[in-house]
DNA sequence: CAATCAAACTGAACTCAGCTCAGTTTTCTG
DNA sequence: CAGAAAACTGAGCTGAGTTCAGTTTGATTG
């Protein structure tokens, strides 16, 4: 499995395309982007330098791959966890359950998108790593559009009180990934309890009617 | 106000610390730490670029005490918001709002803060770097704890369920500093309807309760 | 008003991670 | 086996970040 989040269909029999992902990977989550030397990622799939060149165009294009396959496993995950859903409620706590059900190397891919996430920002000089970046953006908005569209389904059929959704999404986004930021493999928490509890506070957020004041 | 947030005790008077801080804090904001030359800065300010290690041992360090003054302002303005406060309901508004009464480049200065808030999680190789890590550590700690104290006063006093304080803490400040990700100065939502929405999200989440499943 | 000293600053040169280039080896295909 | 494409390599280039060995500026003091 850890292999399958990092691979794509073009991809030969001989590539090391997701061994070098993968490296880049691990390197990129233990010590972050900047700091991970580009040659220490070659040296772990076992090729020399420039042979790094013949899969990606540079360190940034490897980044905005890896952040790119993040955001389609996102994005697929999802669907799938929603697909079933009898209703938005129930579609709500599944999204947010699937967004924590991964494995210690999508953990760590999750972590470097929202350490990177600026870099999707500002335009890129060559062109294979604007593409990535492009289709990173896209894939972001279209992760924001599922969420505003299973809070506006909620909305429609009087589940949730009527809010902005874009707003609302992108608050629920904010909330769900920022774990990221302070979660890690093998710490104190399961991921399994953090995924109750912010499960929870989504649906409060979202279904909940405002609290008297005071 | 701009330089004030960006000023300590031991600047001189001919210091051009201050105006570094400001020129890196419009650079690293615009187009992303990484992206900016550190000439640039230098260039910005108007001094050649060997000036800036009379002030700075290093661009990181640079970063690093930029994020340091921010944790500082964000804890400050927290104690400052809730000083007053009745009761912990009418605190945690005051400290969600606080969290958004900022100046455009305060605001820059917490996109840079976020941004780069995986560059605290690793040891630095130099000294002076190393301790303003320590720091913004100690601040983060800080400011986690503030909100925990926050929330575990409401349950104490009956206001708010009882919940992990901790987790809740930081799930509080996902959402309020996850906005900083999208927010940009000038765009289409003001900061003040951010603000109100946010609080909202917050405060459903820390007093409401679990509505019906389904 | 020099003499002094620290703070502020500079141009030239160094470092080294990211990258280019020109060419070689390996594997697949007809 | 011939040819082509994919996979790879060592040597060297590039430029942002940094160091070094001084010079200038400006406040202070006898």
């Amino acid at each position: 499995m850890s292999i399958e989040a990092l691979t794509e269909a073009d991809d030969g029999p001989r590539s090391k395309r997701p061994a070098i992902l993968a490296a880049a990977v691990e390197c990129f989550g233990e010590v972050g982007y900047e700091a991970t030397k580009w040659s220490e990622v070659a040296d772990r799939v076992g090729i020399g330098q420039t042979a790094l060149y013949h899969y990606f165009e540079s360190k940034a294009h490897c980044l905005l791959t890896i952040m790119r396959l993040g955001l389609r496993n996102s994005d697929a995950a999802f669907r799938e966890a929603t697909a079933g859903a009898s209703s938005s409620s129930e579609a709500l706590r599944a999204a947010v359950e699937a967004a924590y059900a991964l494995s210690p190397q999508e953990v760590q891919q999750n972590r470097i998108l929202q350490s990177n996430i600026a870099l999707l920002a500002n335009e890129r000089a060559s062109r294979r790593e604007e593409t990535e970046r492009q289709a990173c953006r896209e894939l972001v908005a279209q992760v924001e559009h599922n969420w505003a569209e299973l809070l506006e389904r909620g909305m429609a059929a009087g589940e949730f009180p009527r809010r902005d959704p874009q707003m609302m999404a992108r608050s629920l986004l904010g909330l769900v990934v920022g774990v990221w930021r302070w979660y890690r493999p093998g710490g104190p928490l399961e991921l399994r309890t953090i995924s109750d509890f912010i499960t929870g506070c989504c649906v409060r957020m979202v279904a909940g009617r405002e609290p008297d004041a005071g």
